[in-house]
DNA sequence: CATCTTTTGTTGAAAATCGCACACTACTGG
DNA sequence: CCAGTAGTGTGCGATTTTCAACAAAAGATG
């Protein structure tokens, strides 16, 4: 059974009982709808109506036709009630990828997006692969360092994360604290474990400090920082951050050059749906504080 | 939600994955496809699908179409099924008509078609209003007279109903037999009530027999026959139905002009079904034996 | 790393579809 | 009885749809 269309067709006459009606109803010409009456007949091999000059009436097949024509007419109708409506409300499943470091800034703004929306369902997906919007693995994701220009990708600024190198009080009581670069050579690194991370701060920190020097090395940001706190080393922490762990102590003044852009990244096919602009809307506004820090 | 051919093709995009895959399936050229599918979103303005090089992926709301299109297509299969089925099988409703006065020969052979093919269901009526073939009132009618000429019936004959002039045995014990058309004045007449009534042989009756002579009148002909067999006079009984009576005889041998045609009629958009061509075939292979009366 | 395959996307040409006008039929109401 | 109304049916011209060829991009493969 192909070309749904002419099904449509012969419901419409089956329910109107007339061409002319189903015509009006269906805004097209009678002599449209005469043809696809016969198209359909002759595929099917059997009359779904009665010809005469007061109208159709259907046989038993057309009787069939109506009956099943109408529930798939039903149901069509609630689909595009749905479709329609979740195109303008927000609901479902918000998809949210980054790299896992930056989960301390996203989180608490996700859970409160959910709070503002109770029917959507958040899902964070972090990892070191790198999740592809144009698959559909995501509505939005975050990304760091130079603006992403894949074509069929939305970009957008979302807010520049200064970082700073950082030494824990602990760390400090027991080395004291660098002046300036020339010093860092008598002093205790904490960085990535990739030499070949691309992060500003990262590669600033390579060229400036003995490799030697880099005696806490992990692939998880998150352990690093916690190195940090835990006072093995000197290393790069964001401002924001920062200030939710107690006891740490700014080694150095921060600089632009330490600075990560972040970018809202998401898909063409779906930048413009009501459900991922109220997600950009509520991240650019708490993103708006944090760029004062 | 117009066009559900657009649906179609959605769906069967949703389902391999690509347009070029659809295409195929389809049968149509994949730009075809696209434009289906470009149509589609606009006009629920949704994306339906993320697009990237490797195929489409569906969003939520081509997931829903998806669902949706799947119940349709298993729905329309089945529908396509049993009416492609219907028409090579005989089952379902035979709806046949015919003037009140040829049950005697009609319900007999209904009742052995019924025999023959247990998935049909008769429906026999009579009344006095004609039942309408191209209203989809019935799927055969047995029609006397001169051929019927509508437009969209075919018509076939059926068989020569022999009329004679019957009196009871118990009429005849008392009046006597009429030798020729001469004595007819001094005996008595069953006939139809209704002096328009088109039947050759009532005319003839009407034409050779003085009105006071016709005592018994009715429009119900089984009620005319009772009232010839149980002697109130002589009257018109089909040959093939004056067999069953007992103690009738024969007034006056059988004339052409009292013969009856009877027509086999069936709508145009019905006649090539195989259930009607069933019964047609059923009910001519039993008149071949009334004819030879 | 170059090449091949698979897939989407776009544009002019061909074909199928649609709309229009008119003919014709049947019922309706004075 | 007769004009009016509402419906089907059909040929022809116009429009939309579809097709075919080509371009481009992303994986896959060796």
């Amino acid at each position: 059974m192909d070309s749904w269309d002419e099904v449509r067709t012969a419901y419409h006459v089956a329910r109107v009982g007339t061409v002319s009606g189903a015509a009006d109803v269906l805004g097209v010409h009678h002599a449209t709808v005469i043809r696809h009456i016969d198209a359909l007949e002759d595929r099917l091999g059997v009359k779904l109506f009665q010809r005469h000059a007061r109208g159709y009436t259907t046989t038993e097949a057309g009787e069939d036709l109506l009956r099943v024509a109408q529930a798939t007419d039903d149901q069509f109708s609630q689909l595009s009630g749905r479709i329609k409506g979740r195109g303008h409300d927000v609901s479902g499943e918000l998809v949210v990828t980054s790299l896992g470091g930056l989960s301390h800034l996203l989180v608490p703004v996700l859970s409160d997006f959910q709070k503002d929306y109770p029917g959507i369902i958040v899902r964070f997906l972090t990892g070191e692969r790198l999740f592809r919007l144009e698959y559909g693995e995501a509505h939005v994701a975050i990304r760091a360092g130079r603006a992403p220009d894949q074509p069929d990708n939305v970009v957008q600024p979302f807010f520049q994360q200064k970082n700073t190198l950082y030494a824990s009080k602990g760390y400090v009581d027991r080395h004291g604290l660098p002046t300036s670069e020339a010093e860092f050579d008598q002093h205790l690194f904490v960085s990535a474990d990739d030499p070949k991370n691309r992060a500003p701060f990262n590669q600033w920190l390579r060229d400036i400090v003995p490799e030697e020097r880099i005696i806490f090395r992990s692939q998880d940001v998150h352990a690093q920082r916690r190195a940090i706190a835990a006072g093995a080393g000197i290393g790069f922490i964001p401002r924001v951050l920062a200030q939710e762990f107690g006891d740490l102590v700014e080694v150095l003044p921060p600089r632009d050059e330490w600075t990560a852009p972040l970018w809202l990244v998401t898909h063409m096919d779906l930048h413009r749906t009501t459900k991922v602009q109220a997600f950009l809307n509520f991240l650019k506004d708490r993103a708006k504080s944090w760029d004062a820090l």
